[in-house]
DNA sequence: AGGAACGATGCAGTCCGTGCAAACCTGCAT
DNA sequence: ATGCAGGTTTGCACGGACTGCATCGTTCCT
């Protein structure tokens, strides 16, 4: 189950990553509104038709939002032990996300979404089709009905800007991979304490 | 209200206006999808070139979003007394944008959002670019400096998540006012309280 | 009255994104 | 190996979003 893969299935997700690496590329060189999809097309050597075929938008493609990992996700999420707060359980699983293989990815990504509010756009666009998903799974993991209690979605939609936030700092900021994970502790742990004001 | 207004400057928010009117209008009865810039110049009555003088994408017109409406936010929450915590500051910053005779059509705009991923986006999208103000504000009244400390950009995002997942829900459940209020005032009180596991 | 300034308009053009059908390739059964 | 089935890539045509530019009309100011 792991990467059963036929040689079909192979060729395809090296096509994708191919336009998912080839948009990241121009985009981080000419800035994404000077890149056509037609560029993207002509680096991953692909038809621009292809890259429909992958993904729903340029800036999906620059961002390599990947529709296939939302099973995933859930998944890892479902999986968690019951008793794991809310919060924590989703850091944990949105983690495996920004596994450290695609750190340096995800970096540039982040730094192109902070510079280009319609890169942010898509990329919270995206996120919010998951966001229906990870609340129906919070929902039933408190035992709270997400259409009578506000409070499942609320957790999610905080623990999602957490996470951007971090990451656009990090990125931001040039840290290294064990500061990161250093700012994101320490951003959950402020959420976890009500975000008071510093000066206590 | 103070509004220093020449015959022009009435003129042209009102075609504004007509815009903005005629968007929502054709994007609740016939889905944001649906509507065409075409279709929505000519319900106003202008020009489809107009549309784009007014706002800088169909979305944006459907939400009636407002470059303007930033210089007002950002001196309203600069006016906010210096003790106050910036949560608190935030949300009765935030609160003058839904102000009552609004509140009918950020109801229809925030369902819409809902609904229609696009229109998410384009929502986040703008508020993004306000971001960036208000985290700048943040960390001057708290003395902290956004750049070295995400504190700042990270209570400003964490407080405009916590207002549009309210929105939404208030939308969605078909709240009152009043009972709009009391969701707002009780999702900044589980942010503040560190939003733990409803079993306690 | 007359010019400066500004908003509305029309036009041409670029680019994004989609539906459709044909060509192509892999997997599989015969 | 052969041929069929199903999935992927491609080309084509098209609708629609958005922009730059030149022009026209109206308001503002003196």
């Amino acid at each position: 189950m792991t990467t059963d893969v036929g040689l079909r299935e192979r060729k395809k997700s090296e096509t994708r990553q191919a336009i998912a690496d080839a948009a990241l590329d121009l985009a981080l060189r000419h800035g994404p509104h000077d890149v056509t999809v037609d560029d993207i097309a002509a680096a991953a050597d692909v038809s621009p038709r292809t890259v429909f075929n992958h993904f729903p938008s340029k800036e999906a493609a620059i961002l390599g939002i990947d529709p296939g990992r939302r099973r995933v996700l859930l998944r890892s999420l479902e999986e968690r032990p019951d008793d794991e707060p809310p919060l924590a359980a989703l850091r944990r699983t949105l983690a495996e996300l920004y596994a450290p293989d695609r750190l340096r990815r995800w970096r540039s990504r982040a730094r192109l979404a902070r510079e280009h509010p319609s890169l942010q756009a898509a990329y919270v666009g995206a996120f919010a089709e998951l966001e229906d998903d990870l609340t129906a799974v919070i929902g039933r993991r408190t035992g709270v009905d997400p259409d009578t209690d506000p409070y499942p979605r609320l957790v999610v939609a905080v623990m999602a800007v957490t996470m951007r936030v971090s990451l656009t700092h990090a990125a931001a900021s040039h840290l290294d991979d064990a500061e990161l994970d250093r700012t994101v502790d320490r951003a959950f742990a402020m959420v976890a304490a009500g975000l008071p004001p510093p000066g206590g």
